[in-house]
DNA sequence: CGCTTATTATAGCCTTGCTTATTATAAGCT
DNA sequence: AGCTTATAATAAGCAAGGCTATAATAAGCG
């Protein structure tokens, strides 16, 4: 009969949450000038800098198009320089400015907070849990993805 | 300490399988002319036609813009009508079309299958812990939002 | 060496989020 | 009735996803 329950449907659910988690985080991190996806691709740099695009595209999982304009306004807002490769021509390198590591305290602070605000009343075992159940679903995911969008 | 593991960060993982399911339902509704918002939207006036847009975009938790340009496509397409309310002038009313009956039920079953895929190797019990966590969760985050955002 | 194939970055276009501003109309109050 | 406030829809602008196409360059191979 399936019975569709609407409230309770999992796929928007799990939309809602995701997008109230990245509002919330923009939100707060405006007076700072970066958004989440902005801190993301910065947290990754700090790691490890002087990536190339291809590279950092494929770590942080979105199209390279999409990073690549990320990257434009990063840059003009001067979190970070592209730098060619004196080895390859077609290859830029991407390395932070002095100004992100103060910047980055902050961000990690509201990142922090905010997780620990969404998963506020849930214990320890649970939020495991959902980590682990969130991977799962993440490998079935990305399975199908691999096989349906395989350029064979 | 405060080691931040970046391939456990919940909050990213989220964000990945929220992406992977909106990304996997579109490829697979590409070919009906729909996308998964423009579904959710249908589906909603599928059980209760002729709301007022201001109404749907309150259900649907979208902005009124987000949602006016969600409608502009539809009707583009020929999926919805907007008709003026009677009674108050300001107002349009969404009305659905006849074509789009027939196109509901592929698109449920999309939407069926990518649930039941996503799913996959989760028992009944872990699947339900996963929609009240998420649940908890967006209760949190939409009492954070409303303390942070009200316009007094 | 020279031709073909692969790869890097980017431009261009589409969708869907958000915000803020504008216009038309309604409602409320003196 | 007339003025003020509230509400509905939309326009405009920005960000971040996706996809396809293109130019430059590298790599592979006959």
């Amino acid at each position: 009969m399936e019975r569709e329950n609407l409230d309770r449907n999992f796929g928007f659910i799990l939309n809602d949450v995701s997008r109230l988690m990245r509002t919330t985080f923009d939100r707060r991190a405006k007076s700072i000038g970066l958004t989440r996806s902005q801190w993301w691709v910065l947290t990754h740099l700090y790691r490890r800098d002087g990536l190339v695009q291809a590279e950092l595209a494929e770590i942080l999982e979105i199209e390279r198009p999409t990073l690549g304009r990320l990257l434009d306004r990063l840059e003009a807002k001067g979190w970070l320089r592209r730098e060619p490769d004196p080895n390859d021509r077609r290859v830029k390198r991407v390395y932070l400015t002095d100004e992100v590591k103060p910047a980055m305290k902050s961000l990690r602070r509201i990142a922090a907070d905010l997780r620990q605000q969404s998963l506020e009343g849930l214990n320890e075992k649970e939020r495991e849990r959902l980590v682990d159940i969130l991977i799962h679903m993440k490998t079935n995911l990305l399975n199908l993805s691999v096989a349906e969008t395989s350029k064979t």
